[in-house]
Parts: C-alpha cells; sequence; structure tokens
DNA sequence: CACTTTCGTAAGTCTGCGCTAACATATACG
DNA sequence: CGTATATGTTAGCGCAGACTTACGAAAGTG
C-alpha cells in the first residue's frame, strides 16, 4: 500500500497532477486540460492516485472533484523517514561534529 | 536527478539493497547473496542506484564495495519536504485545531 | 603466464505501463 | 424520453525495465 504510493509518485505526470491539486478541488477535464495529454489518461493517472490513497474524489453532479488526500502524504512521508533514519543519523552526527569543529576552530572558508 | 533518485527506490528491490547497506559496507557478490536473483540482476541494480546517486563504490582488490550515501537521500528527502510542505500545511493546521478544541472541551473519547 | 575469483556488460525475453482511439455510463436539461 | 455534457472503461500499441544466460574484464595466486 505504500509501496502503491511511492510507485505513484515516482511517475512525473502523476507528481504534476497532485501539485494541481493540493490546494484546490478540480473536476478532472480541467486537470486534463492542463497537459498535453488526453482526458483518458489522466483519467488513468486519477485512478492510480486514488488507490494509492493519495487523491480523493467528491461526486458533483456530472462532475468529480478530485483533491490531493494529505493523510496519504503524511503515511508515506513517515514510512520514507523510517525508511533513512538510520542512514541519515550517520548524516546529521557528521556534520554536528563538523559543526562543533568550526565553533572550536573558526570559520571554515570565506 | 531527483527524478532519478525517486524511481529508483520506487523499486522494491532497490529498497532492499538501500537497508543492507545504509549502515554498513558489503562487496556486490554478498549482497546479491542475500536475495533469489541471479548476480547480474543486483548488479543492475546497483548501477541504477550508483546514477541516482544513492550508492557510492569503493574498489577494494578484485572487488567491490557497496555502501549507502546518506548525502542522496538527504537531498531527496529535502525535494519530498518542499514538494509536500503546502499541503501537509493544512493536515498540521487542522491537527492543531483540533487540539485546540480538545483543550477547550476536555477529551473527545474515551 | 595460466587460472581462479569477483564482478560488469550484452543480448534476448517477458511483463508492466503510459498513451491513444473508440466505446460505455451517468447526470442534467429541454 | 432524447440529447448534451462530463467522465470512466477497454483494446491495442510501443517502450521501458526487471529478469536470465552467456560472455568479457580486471585483480589476485600458483
Amino acid at each position: 500500500m505504500l509501496d502503491e504510493a511511492l510507485r505513484a509518485i515516482a511517475e512525473p505526470r502523476r507528481r504534476d497532477i497532485l501539485r494541481l491539486i493540493r490546494n484546490t478541488e478540480l473536476p478532472a477535464g480541467e486537470i486534463a486540460s492542463q497537459f498535453d495529454v488526453t482526458r483518458p489518461a489522466i483519467s488513468q493517472h486519477l485512478k492510480i492516485l486514488i488507490d494509492a490513497e493519495l487523491v480523493a474524489v467528491r461526486r458533483r453532479g456530472t462532475r468529480r472533484l478530485y483533491r490531493a488526500r494529505p493523510e496519504g502524504l503524511a503515511d508515506l512521508r513517515s514510512y520514507l523517514e523510517e525508511f533513512w533514519h538510520d542512514s541519515l543519523l550517520m548524516l546529521a552526527e557528521a556534520a554536528e561534529e563538523e559543526e562543533r569543529i568550526i565553533r572550536e576552530h573558526g570559520r571554515k572558508h570565506q
């Protein structure tokens, strides 16, 4: 399920779609009009984003309004946070060590 | 380039490889022995991870030692952090609002 | 210099996926 | 009900990518 979300945002076009509806709510047609591919292509991308729980739909009369789901993004975020934790810890410690050395011996460059 | 990294970690097997070498340094053969696919397959995955700057190699005699590159992971992380910023802000505000209401009116459940 | 070990590369296969074109569905409107 | 609007679904195409098998390259060992 997180794997699905990760695969979903790996596609540039789907990231563009997400950017488009992360603060707004837009009908499918208006989303599609922003890109130079056909409407069905966008429709399929939206389906994948919904399956990954990164996007929610709301039927409003004859059209469907899409919006990004912050909770889905948050889940993916914390998953990656955990994934990175161990290795990034090393980097953070290295940075702090360098910071300490700089404080003791003065600025490095400039 | 960040797109390359994002595509790289979208593949489950490559995430497994990264997990394996994020704190250790391992030769290619030993990495491959941890999986049920052939060695060339792992070799190709390692090449992709290197191109994405998520892994570094060090030639040591007849074998090559691989390790995860925390800097690459950090770059990818901050890219996603920026990507999420706007939509996750809404979620954070909603959470704070709920927290505030709970503080004023007492606990919600339990 | 042979020979082994450790590994990358090339060619070919197979599956998944992003896309288009054509068709199906559903809601509003007269 | 018939028609238009907004959208999902299906079939098929082309290409990228995750594999395997076979081969090649480079560094140690006798």
